[in-house]
DNA sequence: CTAGGTGCCTGATTGC
DNA sequence: TGCAATCAGGCACCTA
């Protein structure tokens, strides 16, 4: 599933190819997927220049020569792809963006849980403000000190909560709690400043980690880059969907439990 | 404030 | 073999 490295790889992907591009027209099979309306989104896209992509969290943003922005969240199993006019169509598409120099920008989603959404600048900066800060540009260690004092969820759950931090998702929360030897059931205030620094700097590692490898492409996963292409990450878990098989550090078991719905991986040993 | 549940979705997996 | 039930989960939204 996109985060934060999946979605980073997509948008310097995008911005080399994309950027500078005139929107010549859009097309869909999926009108829900807009907002405020299919309507709206192609009025106000249509006949602009794309000026820069950024990423706000697990969030792409495309900055329009008419000063709207079109914000577009993947959610689980959303692609963003380029592709030339006349390519074979993608599975799932549901979305094209017909680009000057014969290009095309497609969205495709198995699921239809992703969206784009056309904002002003008043509503762009409103959306992005609710963000918490960006793990590998905002943050620092007293920042995130200060994220976990005085809150009693369970950690795992803190790193996953977009207005507190930006950006992790279940796979990067469990391998950045491994890495730390923290269990991800610990209440978050319980860390001591060791533990707190621990995992600060885990985080770092993971996400860069993933970055270096383009992402994760697990065996369930639809991600791939803007070319189509799986990350390799994945072959460099240490926990995640690997319940069952040995830690990477002690070779116990590695266990499964479910926390605030979501797959949790870690080891009971190395995890304390 | 937190904790828990539901809905959005559909391909893959599991169970009978 | 075939079909139904279950699972996966980011995030919004709801209730207690």
């Amino acid at each position: 599933m996109p985060e934060l490295p999946e979605v980073e790889t997509i948008r310097r992907d995008l911005e080399k190819a994309i950027v500078g591009r005139k929107i010549l027209g859009i097309t869909t099979d999926a009108e829900k997927l807009f907002s405020p309306s299919f309507k709206a989104v192609s009025a106000g896209v249509n006949g602009q220049k794309i000026i820069a992509i950024g990423r706000r969290a697990k969030l792409l943003h495309l900055s329009l020569g008419n000063h709207l922005y079109l914000l577009i969240h993947l959610k689980m199993t959303g692609r963003l792809l380029l592709r030339k006019k006349g390519d074979p169509r993608d599975e799932f598409q549901h979305v094209v963006f017909i680009l000057g120099g014969g290009e095309e920008l497609r969205f495709a989603d198995m699921r239809l849980f992703g969206y784009l959404k056309l904002v002003g600048e008043e509503e762009f900066k409103k959306i992005l403000g609710e963000y918490g800060p960006e793990p590998l540009l905002d943050m620092n260690l007293a920042d995130f000190r200060g994220i976990l004092q005085g809150r009693s969820k369970p950690v795992k759950l803190l790193l996953l909560d977009q207005e507190l931090i930006s950006g992790i998702g279940n796979i990067y929360a469990n391998e950045a709690l491994f890495v730390a030897g923290i269990d991800p059931r610990r209440k978050a205030d319980s860390l001591s400043e060791k533990e707190t620094s621990r995992l600060f700097s885990a985080i770092e590692k993971v996400l860069s980690e993933g970055l270096h490898y383009r992402g994760t492409t697990a065996s369930d996963d639809k991600y791939v880059d803007a070319y189509g292409k799986k990350g390799h990450y994945q072959d460099h878990l240490r926990v995640y969907g690997h319940g069952g098989l040995p830690c990477p550090k002690c070779r116990g078991k590695i266990q499964r439990v479910t926390l605030g719905g979501r797959g949790t991986f870690f080891c009971p040993a190395c995890q304390k």
